[in-house]
RNA sequence: GGAGGGUUGGCCGAGCGGUUGAAGGCGACAGUCUUGAAAACUGUAGUAGGGGAAACCUUACCGGGGGUUCGAAUCCCUCACCCUCCGCCA
């Protein structure tokens, strides 16, 4: 959400803003709103200061005139009866509209409808050349027993994943690692529900415009969170915390679920795409600046490159495009790690400053040093997501005969150099 | 699931139909005192809108939403959350 009085005062860049990210929304109907609400306002609370004044009079007043100003009251009543339902109609549908307005993307991102625009700016590492034919890791799970793909599905249908053995291990393992790396970089590790309410999902963003991304609890005012970030985005809202309480750096760890609408076909083997998976994510909760929020995002992308590093996986690092970065992102860098059956790199992390746009829906606010209370900024980015990673672990670290090198980082944690096939 | 009690400003807490945007305390800020600090004393200060050059005027907000009334923090309905007891349970 941007400010009202920021669309008022630069609809022009907001319009840019809407035709950068390829959005439909309409701006003028958004203003005429505005404006028609600003004028039902007044004539409303004309109604309601007579209301106050009669009110505040009659119990002073003698019994001769009482009776006339109680009449006056009941007027002034019966104008805002029919006044304040049609004032509250506009302002529903002010926000509904306000509610599709983007973040104004910064001037360095690419301009572009969608993720073919995307810029490749760092490569690190390079893809192994092999002196055997790589297998995929689908037929590395295989060959090792270490999933029970079909066995699964059969009980809770498709892009659905559950590990085995030695490769179990290596998810929580990873997964740790990622955890105590965050926490030795002055995160604090805080965990969280994998569902809310409604209302956090909106504060976060993702509603109403990607509903059928989330799964919904029957009968209930509850979601499945696709990402911590829902439930860290609404976890300071309505407070006023001090400026001194800033940057707030969470890390957070969390079972993480989609629906993957639309995405029927793609990556329907293995473990790339699945309804559940698992997420360390790090969000962080910033002053109302933005150089300071442009400092974070770099600690938190150079986090997430640190840690592929040390898994040593090749990445690269790509500027995501207006169209592609989302309605209320600033900025967002994806990274990409290496996939060695499919040649290419696959989005293993996501970088993101919003600004204030989700700080507004939330409502996240602190006092800064002037006693003022504003809006934070937030952002967030992956620390690490499995079983996706895993894909990568596997294929990139493979040997000839089928078994897979542990990277040294999370060797400590398996107590083993080599992940061994199961019975 | 059943039965009660609660939710008030940055925090704690009083108020339970009209003069309460809200006592009192803490914290914050400014000043007096002090070499400095502390203590003490004095003063300032809610949030979000609208109008105005300004002084200032005005509207809304006492968990969310709705209602009763000329008038609601106070009464009613509803939802959410918290606490206590009972039942169930990892």
């Amino acid at each position: 959400m941007l400010d009202i009085k920021f669309i008022r005062e630069f609809p022009d860049l907001v319009r840019d803003a809407i035709a950068k990210k390829h959005l439909t929304v309409n701006l003028d109907e958004l203003l005429a709103l505005d404006s028609s609400i600003a004028t039902k306002k007044r004539e409303t609370e004309d109604f309601q200061a007579e209301a106050n004044r009669v009110a505040k009079e009659i119990p002073k007043a003698s019994p001769e005139t009482r009776p006339e100003l109680i009449q006056r009251g009941k007027d002034a009543k019966a104008s805002l009866t029919t006044l304040e339902p049609e004032l509250r109609e506009l302002e529903a549908q002010l926000k509904t509209l306000m509610f599709q307005v983007p973040q104004i993307p910064w001037d360095g991102a690419p301009v572009g409808a969608d993720e073919t625009s995307n810029l490749e700016t760092l490569k690190v590492g390079s893809p192994r050349v092999f002196d055997f034919v790589p297998l995929d890791h689908v037929a590395l799970l295989e060959k090792n027993r270490w999933a029970e793909t079909e066995r699964v599905a059969r009980i809770a249908g498709t892009r659905s994943y559950s590990l085995r053995g030695d490769l179990a291990l290596l998810e929580m393992s990873v997964l740790r690692f990622a955890v105590d790396f965050m926490v030795q970089r002055g995160f604090e590790l805080i965990t969280v529900p994998s569902y809310a309410r409604e209302e956090a999902f909106y504060a976060h963003g993702q509603f109403p415009s990607a509903r059928d991304q989330v799964f919904a609890v029957e009968g209930e005012d509850r979601f499945l969170a696709g990402t911590a970030e829902v439930l860290l985005n609404s976890l300071h809202s309505g407070e006023l915390l001090e400026e001194t309480d800033l940057p707030k750096l969470y890390v957070s760890i969390s079972p993480c679920f989609r629906a993957e609408a639309g995405a029927a076909g793609k990556d329907t083997r293995g473990l790339t795409r699945v309804h559940q998976f698992n997420k360390v994510e790090q969000y962080v909760l910033a002053p109302a600046d933005k150089n300071k929020s442009d400092e974070l995002f770099e600690t938190m992308l150079g986090n997430s490159r640190a840690i592929l590093e040390a898994l040593e996986l090749p990445y690269r690092l790509l500027e995501t495009s207006t169209g592609d970065m989302g309605t209320g992102k600033y900025r967002m860098v994806d990274v990409e790690s290496w996939v060695v059956s499919e040649g290419r790199y696959r989005e293993t992390h996501s970088c993101s400053a919003l600004h204030d746009w989700q700080a507004r829906r939330a409502n996240l606010r602190y006092r800064d040093s002037s006693g003022k209370p504003r809006f934070c900024f937030t952002l967030n980015n992956t620390a690490l997501a499995t079983p996706r990673i895993l894909v990568m672990l596997l294929e990139n670290h493979q040997n000839a005969d089928g078994t897979v090198n542990i990277p040294a980082v999370l060797q400590p944690y398996m107590n083993k150099k080599v992940l061994e096939p199961s019975k």
